[in-house]
DNA sequence: TCCAAACGAAGCGAATTTATCCGTTTGGAG
DNA sequence: CTCCAAACGGATAAATTCGCTTCGTTTGGA
């Protein structure tokens, strides 16, 4: 392309800063982190958000779709594995540790758009052949259900210690709380393997996890790219 | 007393309430909960909690040393029990279920008054022995220290889905979020038992709950009693 | 050398937040 | 029944924070 781009590199690379920043400032921050903050911890000026996002609920639903690739990677490198409880473990590892509970937060502020409902339908389809491939091998407990796991996952994903540390700036102390948590993770995954006594109550509904994402479901299914 | 109450019953009930609902607004809304809404959602007027607490601080500060009591509580009534491996099951259940995770939040926004600070050892105390005699039993396996339980407590105490539903007002799901809570629990308890394998990594150390609370340790001894 | 594309940051109006002030209600003593 | 201090609730002041726009400056390839 003749003159159209001065400067691309440096637009590029600071889109993806603006997107690891905003992953990390929604998982320290809540649902409530400003532009100004996403922006100051990319590096760049706020103008440089606006020019890629029409809004802020724009970034967030990008950031959504990304995330869920992520999920969706996860599973399938899961799938891939020889041993279905090990494919299930990491999977499990993988959506916690790298999804940082960033998305948690946003449920029920964003609207939900086409891509973002695609792509949580295949993650979804990916996770059930996970967890029945799990089962089948009699590896994972027979009660504990697709959904059990998913609420596991977003419930140990978001780490209020973590989240803290970060908060004040404690880098000294951020290795040992994941060190920390890994460990909670394991207590976790042994208590799903089998020879346990049975769950109580009943297995939670797929309704929990699906419904909480309704809101308002405008159109919004613009690509981000640049203007 | 002579002529001291025209409306003394009403105040008290009014405290009751208010202390009720800040426990449910920090859950919901975080550490950033303002005070119209805690007000709101006691059905009292804003100056009805500011002539109990000089500041929104000193508000949250006896809401933590009335946490605080009740995690002692339960750790005493934990000890109380026969078997030790139950008396330690019903403790993190109830912790969990109780606190439901408002505290975390606060860590770091405010300062720990003497009171806070002396019901925290104490309760970390009786932790201690709940989980050395659950030790002594062989109940709880080996490499689980007190420090992972108090991490595991914390973890799922904060539960987002039921902050989530709660924020948007969704009753009719609530019931089956706790339900499903309690099977998370159930889960993370199974994990706890003797016979697994070894817990990867070194266990945290109690700086990191500790350091934590960190803050600018201002003197606030004051009983939050009427002026 | 040139200039469009990309940049950073000051600034704007709207919306919140903490805390105070003040007119009104209330319930028991006399 | 009368009275009045204690307790009430909500409007409001003052300061902060928010999302987003505007604008003057920098940059790098043709």
């Amino acid at each position: 392309m003749a003159r159209r781009a001065p400067r691309h590199a440096e637009a590029e690379r600071n889109d993806q800063a603006l997107l690891e920043a905003a992953k990390k400032v929604l998982a320290v921050d809540g649902a409530h982190a400003s532009v100004a903050t996403i922006a100051a911890r990319a590096g760049v000026g706020i103008a440089s958000l606006y020019r890629r996002y029409r809004s802020k609920d724009e970034l967030f639903q990008h950031l959504c779709a990304l995330s869920l690739d992520q999920w969706i990677q996860a599973a399938e490198r899961g799938l891939r594995h020889d041993d279905p409880w090990e494919g299930l473990a990491h999977y499990i590892s993988a959506c916690i540790e790298f999804s940082g509970g960033s998305l948690g937060p946003l449920a029920g502020t964003i609207a939900v758009t086409d891509e973002m409902a695609a792509k949580f339908t295949r993650s979804d389809e990916l996770m059930h052949d996970l967890v029945a491939r799990a089962h089948a091998a009699g590896a994972l407990r027979s009660d504990a259900t697709a959904m059990d796991i998913s609420l596991l996952i977003e419930q140990v994903g978001k780490s209020p210690l973590i989240e803290q540390l970060d908060r004040q700036g404690r880098t000294d102390l951020i290795d040992a709380a994941h060190n920390a948590r890994k460990r909670t993770i394991a207590i976790a995954l042994d208590g799903l393997r089998s020879g346990h006594p049975r769950l109580p109550g009943t297995a939670p509904t797929p309704a929990l996890l699906a419904e909480r994402w309704e809101h308002s479901p405008t159109d919004s299914t613009r690509s981000p790219g640049r203007s």
